[in-house]
DNA sequence: CGGGATGTTGATGGCAGTCAAGCTCGGTGG
DNA sequence: CCACCGAGCTTGACTGCCATCAACATCCCG
């Protein structure tokens, strides 16, 4: 128990996960259950309708949600980041994919031994109920996306949560956004088409809110406020 | 407390609503913080971006919960029937407007003293962790909805959805739905116009998958099949 | 019976999807 | 070092679906 909450207690996202709800016995008891697993880039954690086994904490990486048409159409419906819960306590199957966008690093926990967990500290169940609601809230605002707004609106919405991921606290300036995930899933996440994508994002510099570079992987904010317009048409 | 929880012991929905999780001391405690309400069918119970002092159980009746976009488009996120639950315990504002769309019975709980109540109430907390993950995983169903599927499917889906919630044994024969909601809210919910949803309503009516009348609110549904191939082409 | 709200149907246009070339960049091997 | 290759991205031409605008029908209620 010393070691394994000392190796908690080291953790890159010992506060920013769900752990940082629960005091050191509590951590004990979950080190006690978890352990490390990385995924490579493309690799999936869950495919939806298996049996839920899993439940994980995002050391480091990015996982992408799915859900799928029965014609194999995809969408993206949810991004999980460092310090991001993944899994679904108390449900017999899973309903979506889980798969890693890129090199992730997890803390998996056992489905059933998590849940027993989660019983024994109130506050980690806490945490976890905080969690899922901003999730929910999360997955409102992409329906009303989805539901309501044109090709433009979604792209440059999407570029100014990514810009708010990487710099909160830039105002009205500039921005460099390390776009992690490629065309293909930027458009399952938005509801769009590849190309539809692209030609926004050159819309986007022709108007001269942003610039690209690097195969369209990098880009530079010019006018964060010029973007938020574009996003929000009044 | 006697009355108290006798009030609750008589309710409705005591089995399908949130308090089905109480004990009797539990629910007594619940009684003695909620109060019944009813609100006619066009009233807000919250705006979005109000402060949060409210959680309820829906006794009776049908609320829809919406957020909007700058310019004023509405998107239906959500449909409350009763026995679910309402509110966002542990958020200071909400986000989302919550309104009858009939005259609805509401059991209101101020939001921290519900609050409290949970903290002192570990089946109930677990329970609403139960619900909202449920709700999470139908914003995701939506999502794919709003983002993958055509206007024929979104609205044979719907149907679908309606019939299920009607008379879920039926399996391969006829339901009549009682449509609960206007044209206008019904294309607010999947992201459409009251054309395009009338439209394809009269579609399905010439394919023979369903029948209209009552100025289009009573639905019946002829080949319940054919309606689930329509909302789901493979 | 009349009038307003709700729902349907029609004509048209625009936005995004589809199909199809090119282009860019990074990696590989000669 | 450079030519080549392939995956990912961009751009173009065209189509099709759904939104928009508008007229008409139906239902409900007094």
């Amino acid at each position: 128990m010393g070691t394994a909450s000392l190796r908690c207690l080291d953790c890159a996202v010992r506060d920013t996960a769900l752990c940082g709800a629960a005091d050191e016995e509590q951590l004990a008891a979950l080190s006690a259950i978890g352990r490390r697993r990385i995924l490579a880039a493309g690799q999936v954690l869950t495919w939806a309708g298996d049996a839920n086994l899993l439940c994980a904490n995002i050391v480091a990486g990015i996982l992408k949600v799915t859900a799928s048409t029965a014609s194999g159409r995809e969408q993206i419906v949810g991004l999980l980041f460092a310090g991001d819960f993944v899994g679904q306590p108390f449900s017999e199957d899973s309903t979506v994919t889980v798969t890693a966008l890129v090199e992730s690093d997890l803390c998996l926990y056992p489905r059933e031994r998590f849940e027993r967990a989660l019983g024994d500290a109130p506050a980690l169940e806490r945490a976890l109920l905080r969690r899922t609601m901003a999730a929910l809230n999360d997955a409102r605002e992409r329906m009303l996306t989805l539901g309501q707004r044109g090709a433009q609106e979604r792209v440059a919405g999407f570029l100014l949560d990514l810009a708010d991921r990487t710099a909160p606290c830039t105002r009205g300036g500039a921005v460099t956004i390390d776009v992690p995930v490629s065309r293909r899933d930027m458009a399952d996440f938005l509801g769009l088409t590849i190309e539809t994508v692209s030609r926004q994002l050159s819309r986007l510099k022709t108007q001269g809110a942003v610039a690209l570079s690097r195969g369209g992987r990098t880009i530079f904010v010019r006018e964060r406020s010029l973007l938020a317009a574009l996003a929000n048409p009044g």
